[in-house]
Parts: C-alpha cells; structure tokens; sequence
DNA sequence: GTTATTTTACTAACTGGTTAGTTAATTTAT
DNA sequence: ATAAATTAACTAACCAGTTAGTAAAATAAC
C-alpha cells in the first residue's frame, strides 16, 4: 500500500506521514465530528497503528484541532482571493457569493466541521476563537467594507449591509445543509451537476436583480461574472465525503 | 411545578412520567445529539431511574425518535396557520419568513435536531423520512404554490422560485447558524432583544426591498407586516437551551 | 368487604461491549 | 550504535442496555 517514490529522501518520510494522518483524520472527523469519529478508522485509513496517533498528536482534540486549522488555512487562501480583485463593489459581492458556493463545494470538510462547531459551542470552548481570528475575523472586515461602500456609492440597494451577507451566503448554506431534505421532498438529487449548475446561477442572478438599484446593470454584470467562473469539476454525487472508504463491519 | 388538577386519577400518573421523560428527552437530545446524549442524564432530568426510559420507549434511539416527533408535530402545528391567511402571495411570503425566524427563535430544540439530523444522513436513515412526511411535505406545497402565484401575477420578480426561498429561510437559519462566529467577531450578543429585533426588522424590509417588482409596495407591506407581528416574548440570551442544567461535574 | 392474585410503575445494581489512551518492545534510518 | 518511527498488546473508564426485584394500584375471589 505504501507507495514511497523511489527517491524518498528519508529525513521526511515521518512528514509524509504525519500529513496522511491528518487526512485521514479530517475525513473522519468531517464525516462523524469530534465525538463520533473513531481512533481506531483514523489509523486505519492513514495505513499506521493507532498509537502513532498519539506519537504526532497528543489526544484526539489535539488531532482535531490540528486538522481542522489546516483545512481552515485552505479556505482562507482560497477565499481571500476573490476581495483583491479589480471590480466595483457590487461584482465583488456577486464573485463573492459564487466563490463562497464553490468553496462549499469543493471543500465539504471545512463546512461540515464548522455547522459541528457551531453545535458544541456550549461544551467548553473548542476551535472556534483560533478559527475566527485566522478565518473569519479577516474575511468579515473585507466584506463588511465592500458592502458599504456599494451602498454609499448607490450600486448596491439601501439594506442592512449583514442582512445581505446573510442572504447572499445564507442561501449557499441552507441548501447544502437541507440537502437531504430536498432529496426526499422533490426527488432531485441535490449534488447532481445539473442541479448545482442551476443553484449557481440562480444564485447570482437573483443577487443581481435584488441586491442593485439597477437590475438592468445587476443582470448584466451577473451574466459577466457567471460567464468567466466556470463551475469546479468533480465527482460530488452522493453527498459523502470523498476518501470515506464505506467500512465493511 | 406539576400541576396535577387536585382530583388526581392516578391512572394518568404515568402519562405525566412519560410527557416528563420526552421533555428531558428533548432538551439532552437537541443540547448534545443523539451519540452525545447521555440517558442517565435525561433520567435524572426526568427525575426518575434510567431503566423507567427502557421500559416507556425501548431503546435511546426510539426515545430520540419519540422525542422529535413530538416537537415537530408542534412546529407544523405553529407553522401552517400563516399559509391560510387571506392576503396576497406576496404578503403571505414576508409573514412566512417572519414566522419562520420566530419559530426558529422559539422551538430551538427543533432547529438543532434538524441539522444533528441532516449531518448524520450517511448513517442508516434516521427521523428524516417521517420528518418530511408529516412536516415539510406539506410546508412545501404551499410554498411553492404561493411563490409560482406571485411570479405569475406579477407581484413577485422573476426568480427561481427556489432561489427566493433559500434566500428567505436560508438568511434565519444561517444567522442562528453562525451566531457563535458573529458573537467572537462582532463583539455582540446575537440574542440580545435588540440585536433579535434588528435582525426581524432588517429581513422583512431586505425582501420587500429585494423580491418585489414595486419595491414601494414591497417596502409598505414590509412596514404593515411587521407592525402587526409583535416578535415573540422569552428569555433567549445566552444561546443555551432552557431548561438544561449545567452539569455541575 | 376483606383477602388473594395479577398488573403496572418503578428502582438498584450489574454486564458486556466499546474506545481513548498507554506502555514496552521492535523495526528502520543513518 | 543510537535515535527516530512504528507496532502489538494492554488498561481504565465509560455507557447503553439488562436483570432481578419491590411498592402500590387494580382486579378477582369468596
């Protein structure tokens, strides 16, 4: 199963695997939360023993933790991308939006492991503060200024500048949350590529017809900014996390 | 605290065991899900032996199911008063989403068990086949029916009607969602009556702003809605649930 | 209408499986 | 050889579910 390229350097074979583990542990930790998840699969997954675990990490909060900081750190600079662009405000917020659907997407772990996060608050404080501070923290006062000064310059409509946030990234998250729902209710399949296509579009037409003064320019910007950001490839069919083996037992 | 009606029959003693057991039930379950639920913890809150849950529901699991039935027949119960209202589709969208951040505000455990529900979907089905059954079925119907309406006649802007509905319920969910980042980023207290009412204020006048073709009769039905919904009354504060002890150990 | 019998409601104490974490020994790299 | 990486085997704790029993109410018997 190892497979080493013949040139391992040695030295940083243990790097290699202490990143396996943390993979290993992510999927885990994503796919059944801190409670839930078992040392034991972890290890499996990973190709190690279980103690080794507890070689490179201390506990299995530490492990945790340990993973979920590296999955928020892609996320961040995968995000923060999007705030540095040349555009008027009112097309930041439309790639926003898009981006932030994308990220939902393609990075599943991440939103697991926070809507987890956001339950067990009341248990003694967990990732989240170290997670604002690095994650969130940076990203809400970018946001926040980009929405202001929509609304000041009259591109954007003259509404609580967080109820659009809400609204905007609020729409991405309940529907990936209430997939399931969805699935029941309307016999679709939620991550089917057509339906996710037309979420992201419905998604940035709509911002585009209610979030500007002028609808006219908010439907062309909107057809813009969807024509240049194609949709992300991959296989997100079934709503499990990719790499969560099925276990046998 | 019990308020037994002095003539006391005896026989329904039990009934009244069983009611406290599903309260108890309810509030371990929503606070800590069903793996981190403990059942010696909802007996004691219950006030009787552990073994008493073994011998009214027959194993945790059924409790978890009893339990949610229960508070989700009260959500739908609360729900689809406002579907039968004699207003326009429109008007009946805005007291939609308005009765829907009270709900969430009001049947908090409701809200918890649906996402502990919707992140363990992968495991062997659970409440939610029931759930959309007897609760968003019909909810849905309704919605879809009222938003197809309002399009057509004109009232409403040409939206994915889905689109405008993540947008509505997506907003609540996302902000109760995501109040433990607001309160560390922010410095406030998302809870607090002042920020709740803000939020009530700011999502009503956001969508008759945003999902209207007339925003001036959007922003006039926005002001009539919410001067004749009063938010509900309640101690929400520190985003625990009420009625669960802090375990002293 | 009192005594015997069954049923209902409930408890204290135990069992067995599970799992986070440990220890001491073994392998690999230099 | 010796230090770092890795494992097999073990332990302590925890917890869902069980068992064997009791007190009291309901029912039957006479």
């Amino acid at each position: 199963m190892s497979s080493h390229s013949t040139l391992d350097p040695g030295a940083d074979r243990a790097a290699e695997t202490r990143a396996r583990i943390l993979e290993a542990a992510l999927a885990e930790f994503a796919a059944s939360g801190l409670a839930g998840a078992r040392t034991e699969r972890i290890a499996a997954a990973a190709g190690v023993n279980k103690a080794l675990l507890y070689y490179y990490f201390e506990s299995k909060e530490k492990l945790y933790l340990a993973a979920f900081e590296m999955v928020a750190g892609r996320v961040r600079d995968s995000s923060m991308a999007v705030f540095l662009r040349d555009a008027s405000p009112g097309e930041k917020l439309l790639r926003t939006a898009l981006n932030h659907f994308d990220r939902i997407l393609t990075q599943r772990e991440f939103q697991s492991l926070m809507q987890q996060e956001m339950m067990r608050i009341h248990e003694e404080q967990g990732a989240l503060p170290i997670l604002v501070k690095r994650v969130f923290e940076p990203m809400h006062t970018m946001f926040q200024t980009i929405m202001r000064e929509g609304i000041a310059s009259g591109e954007l409509i003259e509404a609580d500048w967080m109820q659009i946030a809400l609204a905007a990234l609020g729409a991405n998250v309940f529907y990936f949350l209430s997939a399931p729902v969805w699935r029941l209710i309307m016999r679709f399949e939620p991550f089917a590529p057509e339906a996710l296509r037309a979420r992201r579009t419905a998604l940035v037409e709509f911002l585009g017809q209610a979030i500007f003064t002028d609808r006219e320019r908010g439907a062309e910007l909107a057809r813009r900014v969807l024509a240049d950001t194609p949709m992300p490839a991959g296989e997100f069919s079934t709503g499990k996390f990719p790499g969560i083996e099925v276990n046998s037992e």
